[in-house]
RNA sequence: GGCCCCGUGGCAGAGUGGUUAUGCAGAGGACUGCAAAUCCUUGUACAUCGGUUCGAUUCCGGUCGGGGCCUCCA
């Protein structure tokens, strides 16, 4: 099965064709961390870990790189505003990021690479920039001529003269061209800094992913991936920097970026104090619910995350994962093993059914389609009673791991966490209730039945006897 | 000003040149002591105006409306 996606580069949708079809590489923009991770950062993570899920059904072998930027100017602005060290600020948060990531079913990508451990790598780079002449000094900062590369501008499709004519920030004296961007800056003593060929100083912002992903993924490579807003300057000055010292005619063959969240219809901004953190929704509401709603929209669309979507995604999981607790005894053979004998089945499809979700992914990473496919399967696992119940039960594991979901199973889900009573004491109640409803006290059945419900557990009457489920 | 995206039923949100998206919410029914869950049935959907076409929500153009980027930003 071949994996279309949309190229921002070409700006149309192409079918994946790794440089080596034995191993797809990838390097996606990761966080800067000196905060809580907000939902706009949790979407590229989620987006781009669906991608690395199919990548890896459809490949040999996936490399997904995904840095942690942890030197930048709002960095050390908030150490000294906290008082709270910036390496010690940088690995709280790092941490945070990774547990809350972790916590909404994305995989830890394979190399995590952090800029403050590139930094001979960066200098390295500059270097070489220089004497290419595609970079300069000046005044204790290196600046990438940007008139040095006629391609300049190819991935978002503007022209030198008209970034300076739209350019809101005044133009640095010491810039040869408006257009150039730094890629070193001096360092004064209260400010972190490392030692270079100009002095004592910290990389400016472009530069860092240049640097690690040729360390990790090699001079050129397959995807690169982040959110729309990355794609000028950031991922403009990448391919800058990365062709001109490598003399490459690209960085990357795809260019994928995700679109933004906006919070309950409204920009999100910081001022505004609109923006939801990860780690808060996780405190009310499960990762996987979390998730779901983060994938309901195709990626590259605007994403509208409100608490109104939480409580559907909600139920469309309650939905889903009733489907596994109805088909709860059905066999079915373990999904993991069963991924690794498909990952060259997917070529020369025999099995349609199989690969129902996996079909979806392909266009283009379309979610939302595959979400509604694991809705259909859940319904013909409910209606069925013949002998495809259990086929059909893998099919719907098996495309929801490759979405990240139903990672968990129906009891976990429906009955997990259940801190305020007992179960025992639950199981002690169901049993007082089932009497009373023997003997025709439906008065004290409903009692029970709402006392329970007062404390979060809902039961169901069931034909094989009553269940239990916190609301 | 330049570049780019979007406008689908109460809500969310796919997709297609002619045939049911899907889910949530709502209505009716089956089942149930009553519920819940599940199943069945149900709703004038495709901003607007032109054009192309046998036929357009789907292609082209205009209009209106919304949004993003233009060196802080996932």
């Amino acid at each position: 099965m071949d994996l279309k996606i949309s190229n921002t580069f070409s700006r149309e949708k192409e079918i994946l064709r790794p440089i080596d079809p034995e191993h797809v590489r990838l390097y996606v923009c990761g966080p800067t961390v000196y905060d809580y991770a907000h939902i706009g950062n949790a979407r590229p993570a989620v987006v781009f870990d669906v991608l690395v899920r199919v990548l890896r059904r459809l490949f040999p072998r996936v490399t997904y790189v995904s840095n942690i930027t942890d030197i930048e100017d709002k960095i050390i602005d908030r150490a000294k505003e906290s008082g709270e060290s910036i390496v010690s600020l940088t690995n709280r948060t790092a941490q945070i990021y990774r547990e809350d990531m972790a916590a909404i079913g994305v995989l830890p990508p394979d190399v995590e690479p952090r800029a403050t451990h590139h930094v001979p790598q960066m200098i390295a780079l500059m270097e070489v920039l220089i004497a290419k002449g595609h970079a300069y000094v000046a005044e204790g900062h290196v600046l990438f001529a940007v008139p040095s590369m006629p391609e300049y501008g190819q991935l978002s499709r503007r022209d030198r003269d008209e970034m300076i004519a739209g350019a809101r920030v005044e133009v640095a004296p010491y810039k040869k061209d408006p257009a150039d961007f730094v890629l070193w800056k001096p360092s004064d003593a209260d400010t972190p800094g490392w030692d270079s060929p100009w002095g004592r100083g910290r990389p400016g912002w472009h530069i860092e992913c240049s640097a690690m992903a040729a360390e990790h993924l090699g001079e050129t490579f397959d995807i690169h991936g982040g959110g729309l807003d990355l794609v000028f300057p950031h991922h403009e000055n990448e391919i800058a920097q990365s062709r001109c010292a490598f003399g490459t005619g690209f960085m990357a063959r795809y260019w994928m970026h995700n679109g933004f969240v906006v919070v309950e219809g409204e920009k999100m901004s910081k001022s505004l104090g609109n923006f939801y953190t990860v780690h808060e929704l996780l405190e009310e509401w499960p990762g996987e619910v979390i998730r779901l709603l983060l994938l309901s929209a195709h990626y590259r669309a605007p994403l509208d995350f409100t608490k109104a979507g939480l409580r559907e995604a909600k139920a469309q999981l309650d939905r889903l994962y009733q489907a596994l607790e109805l088909a709860k005894d059905v066999p079915t053979v373990q999904p993991h093993l069963e991924l690794r004998n498909q990952e060259r089945a997917m070529v020369g499809i025999d099995h349609p059914q199989a690969y129902y979700v996996a079909e979806a992914l392909c266009d283009d990473l379309n979610t939302p389609l595959a979400i509604s496919r694991l809705h259909s399967l859940a319904s013909r696992l409910n209606k069925t009673q013949k002998e495809d119940k259990p086929s059909l039960k893998r099919t719907l594991l098996q495309g929801a791991e490759l979405l990240g979901l139903l990672q968990s199973t129906p009891d976990a889900w429906f009955r997990g966490e259940l801190d305020n009573i007992k179960p025992i004491e639950i199981e002690r109640l169901i049993a007082a209730r089932a009497n009373a409803r023997k003997a025709k006290n439906f008065a004290e059945a409903d009692r029970i039945r709402d006392a329970l419900k007062a404390k979060g557990i809902e039961l169901e009457d069931g034909p094989a006897g009553t269940t239990c489920k916190r609301s």
